[in-house]
DNA sequence: ATAAATCCGAGCAAAACACTAGGAAAACAC
DNA sequence: GTGTTTTCCTAGTGTTTTGCTCGGATTTAT
């Protein structure tokens, strides 16, 4: 039941962009220095963040990544769901394609991963980076 | 954030250890069988099991596993600590040695992995396998 | 032009996961 | 007391995931 690395450093890399002015775009060099995260892995976090449409980036020289939307607008969960895909603790209680288990009558458990699922999500998805950035004061 | 089969199969062996009739020790063999599980894997998930003093084992013929408390005093909690260590989903949120973070001052995440860790806490030590037993009808 | 930055596609070592194998020891049935 | 059934114990092993690194192409500000 451990989150990676990955959902870890999103969340941290976010945070600090949200920190910094909104207007600029912070670059990964910085957020690398900042973090203390390798500069390339966080390339690789910033394409699923891209791809979910979390952030937009800018090339060039004073490029970087701006939040797409308002901190208040994303929250914890939508930026794990980005880079680890769903929060599901067992594959058979996902949302989408909910019919993947075969013995669902008789998996009385599944009852319980969805419990814990919920409970997971409403934490995630009622922290918004703007919680959090409040926080950082 | 996904849970593994081992601590699945746990809790769905536990299941089926309180089903059955609490007298009489249930085989893995049995177990195995009924869940479609590997007797084998099963085995290890008991050593665990057995070292956390949630089952007693008999050997011998006719013997087998017996839960060593009353179901309604054995939470999922216990179970999935027993074969995957402590709930939290990063280790700077353990109860246990929790200033295995050095940048604890400056994590500010931190305070949204702990809320995570107690709501999921939360679901897994009030459910007991009474509950789910009494799911199973 | 040059430098700074995002983009893109591989590759890769280490760890975790999900088992399997082979036996020793205990308890029971006969 | 000899088999059978079970737990108990210690390894080993293939696959997948994790957590990165590397090399380059493209875009943009100065």
């Amino acid at each position: 039941m451990r989150l990676s690395t990955k959902g870890q450093y999103a969340v941290r890399a976010m945070l600090v962009l949200t920190l910094h002015a909104m207007e600029n775009p912070v670059s990964l060099r910085h957020v690398s220095e900042v973090e203390e995260i390798s500069e390339q892995y966080l390339e690789q976090i910033f394409v699923d963040l891209r791809k979910a449409k979390l952030v937009v980036g800018h090339r060039g020289a004073h490029g970087g990544y701006k939040l797409s939307r308002q901190p208040d607008d994303i929250t914890a969960g939508d930026i794990l769901r980005a880079v680890e895909g769903p929060i599901a603790p067992v594959d058979c209680v996902r949302h989408q394609h909910g019919e993947s288990c075969q013995r669902v009558n008789v998996c009385i458990t599944r009852d319980l991963w969805a419990r814990l699922r919920d409970s997971m999500s409403e934490v995630l998805d009622n922290t918004t980076l703007a919680d959090l950035a409040r926080k950082a004061k």
